[in-house]
DNA sequence: GTAGGGTTAG
């Protein structure tokens, strides 16, 4: 009230009488303003500076900017900048950071970078500020430069300009400068700093040096909840998901302190792991504790759903979501397409409305209609988005359409698509081709294309299996003999195959020919009795594709050592009768091991939901939800 | 006055 009855007065004078009389006052001409300011009414507060003049002071231009940092106020910043220009005023190197940090926080980096270059002087905090600037908008080379630039001028780096620096250490040469910040940070004594300590894991994790991420953690004098977050995350992003778990569990018994961000991590791990259990506890204790249900943890938990395979529930968390970002519809959009529901990806993608799709939304829509067999439905779509030009299409969306029209059989066209792409094509493009031209038999334009992928990738199993299967359907069993002599001379290798079921609180994993498992020979058995049983409904192991060459006998064996195989088994001896049995695959599923599930579900009545690397594949009654294309 | 971890895709 009493500042309001002031600047009344003021905007009713017309002379500068009032002003000149509080000056011989208790208060500074300029008191007023900061009461104002502290009353947030920011709007008054420039009325009263225009009034003053060049009466407003230090404590005055600083009020109004704290006020426009916290209303994150460009234009009325902009016009306090102007004011102390105009008065003439010299603001000294305190007052001109503070400006800088206005214009950092309000968003204009232009602004920033202007005072900062127009500083006679400059503070570590005004380096720093402009150097979070550039780092927080994603300009990481512009933060580094300036970084240098600090450096060259024998400004020396304090714990702040560390920790932020080393955030800007991403992409290319991000770990070549990290590096070379660490020795710095090192030399200064700051490494084993909280925050900077943080910082330097995550950009050694991020780098996918994990050893040395860990070597930090373990280092840090004391850990927080940032730090241990960010070590979880590691491991989770690298896809390493046992670690992150086990480490999770680990922190969490030692009693950690966890927020939504731990949660979101430890969520990508039980992604990951398809660990439906555990994710559902994760959900249930989130609830407990009454962790803010940000839209990241939400995001989270619908990926984590529909990922251990209940993309029903996904949804349910979608619907109940206050606030969605792209992030969320993107969630969801690749839930649905993951589990072949076409027409659910096109429903949803065409009810956005309120936030913008990206490349990661038209991804998820066009393989959607990909695995959903919705060809005319997905070319559609990418004519749409060529037409829009608010999302420009990659490489990859090229990849989805190729895919589309492969798996439609327009395979020459899929062809001379690629032929006219403005990228040059990949080996996923390639092997995305081939899988078409085996799927539709066409042994000419596969037999080039697989060409192409032996001057690409010669040393990837894939592509020998697919051209080998190719062949067989074609009963061209010389040229099956003539793949499998090439691989040798190739020295094929390739990620292991393997396979996990998730039953109660444990993930069990399997791997091929597996000779470790403690129950192995019952495992072995329960897969003997599965191949009698559905061989007798007219089941035929598919030998092209066991890659080494050795006689029909001893490829039977090698099919039946598929870890699919051992999982389903177990997966059939562990659970109850009706429920679905749910399988993860790390790489693609074979063509005889879907085979085999497909005739498992039809003779022993039981519902399979097989994820693959790119899928779900929910088998029932001796048919599979890909449609047999993946 | 300046600082660290996060969700989809690949």
């Amino acid at each position: 009230m009493l500042a309001r009855r002031c600047l009344s007065r003021h905007l009713h004078s017309s002379s500068n009488h009032i002003v000149s009389r509080q000056n011989n006052g208790h208060f500074a001409p300029d008191s007023n303003l900061s009461l104002l300011c502290l009353n947030g009414r920011l709007s008054d507060a420039l009325l009263a500076m225009a009034f003053l003049g060049p009466e407003v002071c230090f404590h005055g231009y600083d009020s109004l900017i704290t006020q426009c940092i916290g209303l994150g106020a460009l234009r009325e910043g902009q016009r306090v900048h102007a004011h102390i220009i105009k008065t003439l005023y010299h603001p000294n190197v305190y007052l001109e950071t503070r400006l800088l940090i206005m214009y950092v926080k309000c968003g204009s980096l232009r602004d920033a970078r202007m005072m900062l270059d127009g500083m006679p002087q400059r503070s570590i905090v005004s380096w720093t500020a402009m150097i979070s600037g550039y780092s927080q908008s994603g300009l990481h080379s512009e933060g580094l430069d300036l970084f240098l630039q600090m450096l060259k001028t024998g400004m020396k780096p304090n714990e702040y300009t560390f920790a932020t620096a080393l955030t800007s250490c991403t992409g290319p040469f991000g770990l070549e400068n990290g590096i070379q910040i660490h020795s710095l940070a090192l030399k200064s004594n700051f490494d084993t700093h909280i925050f900077v300590g943080s910082s330097l894991l995550d950009m050694y994790a991020k780098s996918g040096k994990i050893h040395e991420a860990r070597r930090i953690f373990d280092m840090l004098p004391e850990r927080d909840v940032v730090s241990c977050t960010a070590i979880i995350s590691g491991y989770a992003q690298l896809g390493l998901d046992d670690e992150a778990l086990d480490l999770f569990r680990k922190l969490f018994n030692d009693g950690m302190e966890c927020n939504y961000v731990t949660f979101a991590s430890l969520l990508t791990a039980l992604s990951g792991l398809a660990a439906l259990n555990y994710g559902r506890q994760v959900h249930g204790l989130v609830v407990r504790r009454e962790v803010p249900f940000y839209v990241v943890l939400q995001n989270s938990l619908i990926d984590m759903y529909s990922k251990c395979g209940n993309v029903a529930y996904s949804r349910r968390i979608f619907d109940s979501m206050p606030e969605r970002t792209t992030i969320s519809w993107n969630a969801m959009l690749v839930g649905y397409s993951k589990h072949g529901l076409g027409h659910e990806v096109v429903k949803l993608f065409k009810s956005m409305n309120v936030v913008k799709p990206d490349g990661v939304t038209y991804m998820a829509v066009l393989t959607g209609c990909s695995h959903g067999g919705l060809v005319d439905e997905g070319l559609d779509i990418f004519e749409s988005m060529l037409d829009e030009k608010s999302v420009k299409p990659d490489i990859e969306h090229y990849g989805c359409v190729v895919d589309l029209l492969g798996r439609a059989g327009r395979i020459e066209k899929a062809f001379n698509f690629i032929l006219d792409m403005p990228f040059e094509p990949t080996s996923a493009i390639w092997g995305s081709l081939l899988s078409a031209c085996r799927l539709h038999a066409n042994v000419h334009i596969g037999e080039f294309v697989f060409q192409k992928l032996l001057d690409l990738e010669p040393e990837n199993a894939g592509s020998y299996v697919i051209l080998s299967n190719l062949y067989a359907n074609a009963g061209r069993w010389e040229d099956v003999l003539k793949v499998r002599q090439l691989m040798k001379e190739k020295t094929v290798t390739k990620e292991p195959g393997r396979s996990w079921i998730d039953l109660e609180k444990t993930v069990h994993t399997f791997h091929s020919g597996d000779r470790t498992h403690p129950q192995k020979e019952v495992i072995n058995a329960k897969v003997m009795e599965l191949f009698v049983k559905i061989k007798e409904a007219g089941y035929v192991p598919d030998l092209s594709c066991v890659l080494h060459d050795v006689d029909d006998e001893q490829k039977e064996r090698i099919l039946l050592g598929h870890s699919e195989k051992l999982a389903i088994a177990f997966g059939m001896m562990h659970t109850s009768y009706n429920g679905t049995i749910r399988i993860v695959k790390n790489l693609r599923i074979c063509v005889d091991c879907h085979n085999f599930a497909k005739f498992v579900s039809k003779v022993c009545e039981r519902e399979l939901s097989l994820r693959d690397k790119n899928r779900f594949h929910l088998v029932v009654g001796g048919s599979c939800s890909c449609g047999d294309y993946w």
